[in-house]
DNA sequence: CATGGATACCAGATTACGTCA
DNA sequence: ATTGACGTAATCTGGTATCCA
């Protein structure tokens, strides 16, 4: 199984597909994947530009093209109905963005040639679906804070670390109830107010300093995470539509089994042994 | 009201440390 | 014991918002 992810033009293919130049037509922000199934018999995926033919399955490319084609560069979007994004404010009434899903198998005229070229090839499959998006105001600012806020925060912070002990940028690992406590409180708004920084950090005894910085790499994380799993659950249950596919990710806590996120090589290997337990069973037979 | 300095916060890029195979 | 890859805590830089004189 290949999948592919890639951000850019979403007229191209995804990469394991796409054997063109890239294409700069525009900036604006669109985002594919795409999965391709049935590894030839050496262990590398088909080409298709070539008119490699896949063994059974299809190639699938999944384009998500926002409906709003020019946002601002530094807005941040955020999925709303997302359970961590409660005080995500929709600024802009209305805004909203169509993905569109792309069943994509190349053509007989696409494989003598161009593979990036038309949009859907006379035997893909469109669908698309409305998807809200949010648009968020970073501006809901604290105003200044109190002199004892920044004493607090400026003591354990920047150009101190290194007065403890006399070590300069001594790493820390945070212990896992400490990284669990902060990513609940992630969940809950991924912005802190001075408050929140100060409780939290005299809750876990961190530096506050340490819980803004914490916040701030978890935040610039996030949107790798998300692509990640809601790429990959898409994929998985339009592939496999009679299987729970879902990681967990998107799921509310209350909703989660036991033990939470379920790792996707754990979901990819459920579906490798179905499909060899009904390998087996129709040998069987 | 306009302006500029100080302050705080953020995103993004980068560095560097700890862990593990 | 060593090494390289990887995850991530920490730092740096530049931009923006707010407050206040």
């Amino acid at each position: 199984m290949e999948l592919a992810l890639s951000l850019g033009d979403a007229s191209r293919p995804a990469s394991f597909l796409d054997k063109g130049p890239p294409s700069r037509a525009n900036d604006d922000l669109e985002f594919r994947v795409g999965l391709g199934l049935g590894l030839a018999g050496d262990g590398r995926g088909r080409d298709f530009c070539r008119g490699e033919q896949p063994d059974s399955d299809v190639p699938l490319q999944l384009d998500l093209i926002p409906l709003s084609p020019s946002l601002p560069r530094k807005t941040p979007l955020q999925f709303r109905g997302l359970p961590w994004l409660a005080e995500t404010r929709n600024d802009s009434a209305g805004e909203s963005a169509r993905f569109s899903v792309v069943n994509r198998l190349p053509s007989s005229a696409e494989e003598a040639g161009d593979c990036g070229g038309a949009h859907s090839p006379p035997n893909s499959t469109v669908s698309s679906f409305p998807m809200e998006l949010g648009i968020c105001s970073v501006s809901g600012r604290y105003s200044k804070r109190s002199d004892n806020e920044v004493d607090a925060d400026r003591d354990g912070s920047r150009g101190s670390d290194d007065d403890e002990n006399g070590m300069a940028r001594k790493k820390l690992r945070l212990s896992k109830e400490q990284s669990t406590f902060l990513e609940e409180s992630f969940k809950e708004h991924s912005t802190l107010n001075p408050k929140q920084k100060l409780a939290l950090a005299k809750q876990l005894n961190l530096r506050p300093r340490q819980v803004e910085v914490w916040f701030q790499n978890r935040r610039a994380r996030y949107p790798r995470d998300v692509l990640y799993h809601f790429t990959l659950e898409i994929l998985l249950s339009l592939f496999f539509p009679n299987t729970d596919c879902s990681l967990g990710f998107f799921q509310d806590e209350a909703e989660a089994d036991g033990d939470g996120l379920r790792e996707p090589e754990a979901v990819l290997r459920d579906l490798d042994g179905g499909e060899q337990e009904t390998a087996e069973g129709a040998a069987g037979a």
